[in-house]
DNA sequence: GACCAGGCACATC
DNA sequence: GATGTGCATGGT
């Protein structure tokens, strides 16, 4: 068994199921996927919050909304001005290419439907890869803070590692099963917030037990 | 009051 | 290609 999959037992082991995305549908998912961006999550349920209140969890009624009214509903989850463009320029794409139909988008193949969405103003690699994931249960691994500070601090990659080796990393010894990526990026989650903040050490993370690349340099 | 949190686009060198 | 900056709220 290689060193990612040991990594991912024993995170399971510890933790169990993490029961990713935190969302009821699949429009859900995708806005909280561009509200959390650089957010605490937190604050991304005050602004689902929000739109469930003013019953506006739905593409079709989110579209006729003004981008300022937007703006004010998801006020909590922070850059709110920028998140309500992002929201408008994900809707006007769907609207554009699929019709506003997310079955429709969903039928596109992983590769064409990432690439789509990296193409649309706002959506970026993390996020992109957390729809195509999360959203559209399609075999892509996210990468995000946490997984990139886990693995430097944890000596599996070397620090100053980008998004794309990040990715490798994973993608190169695992098999594509969106299930299994699932699961495997919420352990990360989990772990860095339990024991691998910015500011402090890891003491007692269970990633301790496991060897790591003695040759890189610690984080 | 400082620091942090499930990024991204853009300017500048 | 690398580095710096603006965007903003709410919890610790």
């Amino acid at each position: 068994m290689n060193a990612l999959l040991k990594i991912y037992e024993l995170l399971y082991k510890r933790y169990g199921s993490q029961y990713w995305w935190p969302g009821e549908s699949c429009f859900e998912i995708i806005l909280g996927a561009i509200l959390t961006q650089n957010t605490n999550w937190q604050n991304v349920e005050k602004a689902i919050a929000n739109l469930k209140a003013a019953n506006l969890m739905d593409q079709h009624r989110l579209y006729g909304l003004l981008p300022e009214q937007l703006a004010e509903l998801i006020r909590p989850a922070g850059y709110y001005n920028m998140k309500a463009v992002r929201i408008k320029n994900f809707l006007n794409w769907l609207f554009e290419t699929h019709d506003g139909s997310l079955e429709s988008a969903g039928q596109m193949d992983t590769h064409s439907l990432r690439a789509a969405l990296l193409g649309i103003k706002g959506i970026g690699p993390e996020t992109a890869d957390s729809i195509t994931l999360y959203a559209f249960n399609k075999p892509v691994f996210v990468v995000d803070t946490y997984t990139a500070r886990v693995m430097t601090r944890h000596r599996h990659i070397e620090p100053g590692a980008g998004y794309e080796a990040l990715q490798e990393l994973f993608t190169s010894a695992l098999p594509a099963d969106y299930k299994l990526f699932n699961e495997y990026h919420a352990l990360l989650v989990r772990v860095g917030k339990d024991f691998c903040r910015k500011t402090a050490r890891c003491p007692g993370c269970p990633l301790e037990e496991l060897p790591h690349d003695t040759d890189m340099q610690d984080y």
